[in-house]
RNA sequence: GGAGGGAUGACAGAGCGGACGAAUGUACCGGUCUUGAAAACCGGCGUGGGCUUGCCCACCGUGGGUUCAAAUCCCACUCCCUCCGCCA
């Protein structure tokens, strides 16, 4: 959610910063309006449940000096401006429900140095990495023996069915087996262990209420986008952010708490109602994936560098599998709702020769946290705390890009090192 | 799923129609005392909103209702605890 209070101060500001994301002009008027409207309505309210308190007050007085005729008289009155007061309130309550309404649709403030675009063919790559980049390495070379489909490998090696996923659960739902599953259990513990340091694993819910949904901004506007369990007031969740943002909902955390880093293993539930049809191809686009999320609460001083420290490390874990990938700066018009900044990793798959999303590190500010009511206590006063998450990683597409990258002459899939303590092994050979 | 008990400020815990935004204790912040600290004593100490910045309004799990007036009475719901049933 948007500051009113700014909105209020420096209207043109925040015009300007909404239209470089494609909200309109007249939007943000409309809501401007219906708050100057809304407070209009409760001054009115409030000075008339002013007056029923302090003529209650006076008939409690009357009562007890047993003058019950005057007593008598101010309880008519009283009744009479409750009535007007009833009135009033009713308006004023529609006014709030619609300004609520609008507000939620309304998407953050870009940072500023985000930069402009309307969408994701704008936005800005930052740098590639590769093996051997540090020592002067060009970009890798494929032999064609890693040009091939992971699907026709997996399919090959028998380590994912996409068929038994579809009988189960219709398309786009993967079933991995053998070493296809255990590769996937071996991803996840390996990350988990990497964050160790400095984030505590949380195993949260996989479904989320309605409310919760509210307060990272999936709702109302992506709907569309998530699975529902309309009879539980339930939704999946499409990512341990939902979960992990809410944790602390409602609550005033001290300053000295902060920054409070968290990490959590936990499928995620994806409609893909917008993308019906594109990138159907195996692992490319799933309705249920793993991944390792990275989320932090953290003073607004501390949130550059917490969005960094998730950055560095979804890169690390790309390195240390030693993947292709690059990183890329979303234009304004590609940054999801609630966020004001957005880095994303694409890792390179070369057997579908794609770069494939693995990794979105975003900066909230304190959009989510103004939902979530998310604050901190510090000498200044209590203010939002700011947000910031990560995926390290995701895993379906990086499972795709292990299997393309390293995929031998012989077919059988050498897996790096790094795996061999998590895979117990780091050869994937065909299942007999 | 059934029966009972509960939900109040950072925490513990009173209040059960009117002077209650809420006793008391702890914690916390300031002060007195002290070489310093502790103890003792004194004072302060919730959040949000509106505007004429001094006042007003809201908030005692959530949502409705009764009343001139609700933390307090009524209804529904949610969560927690105890017991029974069921279950991996």
């Amino acid at each position: 959610m948007i500051d009113l209070a700014q909105l209020r101060r420096e209207p043109e500001f925040v015009k300007a910063a909404l239209a470089r994301r494609g909200v309109s002009h007249e939007t943000v008027d409309a809501i401007v309006e219906l708050d100057s409207e809304h407070r209009r309505l409760l001054q009115e309210a409030e000075g008339l449940r002013a007056q029923v308190k302090d003529l209650s007050r006076q008939v409690g007085e009357a009562r007890r000096a047993k003058a019950d005729d005057v007593a008598g008289s101010l309880s008519t009155t009283s009744r009479e401006v409750g009535e007007r007061e009833r009135l009033a309130s009713a308006a004023l309550d529609a006014v709030a429900e619609t300004l609520r309404a609008q507000l939620l649709m309304i998407p953050n403030l870009p940072s500023p140095e985000v930069p402009d675009g309307a969408d994701e063919s704008a936005n800005v790559e930052v740098r590639r990495w590769w093996v051997g980049i540090e020592n002067g390495a060009e970009f890798p070379t494929f032999m064609a023996h890693q040009r091939v489909a992971h699907w026709e490998t997996a399919s090959d090696l028998g380590i994912l069915d996409l068929e038994a996923g579809a009988k189960l659960a219709g398309s786009m739902f993967p079933l991995y087996r053998g070493d296809g599953s255990r590769l996937l259990r071996a991803l996840s513990f390996f990350a988990l262990d990497r964050h160790r340091d400095a984030y505590e694993e949380i195993r949260p819910p996989s479904v989320a209420l309605t409310e919760t949904m509210m307060s990272t901004g999936h709702l109302p506007k992506s709907a569309d986008d998530m699975y529902e369990i309309p009879r539980d007031g339930l939704w999946m969740i499409p990512t341990a952010e939902v979960p992990l943002t809410s944790m602390n909902r409602g609550e005033i955390l001290d300053e000295s708490m902060l920054p409070i880093r968290l990490t959590a293993l936990t499928p995620c539930f994806r409609r893909e109602a917008g993308a019906a049809g594109r990138d159907t191809r195996g692992l490319l686009r799933v309705h249920e994936f793993d991944k390792v999320e990275l989320f932090a609460y953290c003073t607004p001083a501390q949130a550059e560098a917490a969005h960094a420290d998730i950055l560095a490390r979804a890169e690390g874990l790309l390195r240390e599998l030693g993947l292709t990938y690059r990183v890329l700066e979303l234009c304004a018009g590609d940054l999801g709702t609630s966020s004001a900044r957005t880095i994303d990793l694409e890792v390179y798959s070369p057997g579908v020769d794609r770069w494939l999303e693995v990794s979105s590190v975003s900066w909230f500010r304190d959009f989510q946290a103004r939902r979530a009511n998310v604050r901190f206590r510090s000498s200044e006063g209590t203010q939002f705390v700011h947000t910031v998450n990560g995926s390290a990683l995701a895993w379906a597409r990086v499972w795709a890009a292990l299997v393309e990258t390293y995929r031998q002459p012989d077919g059988t899939v050498t897996l790096p090192q790094v795996l061999a303590p998590y895979f117990g092994d780091v050869t994937i050979r065909p299942r007999p």
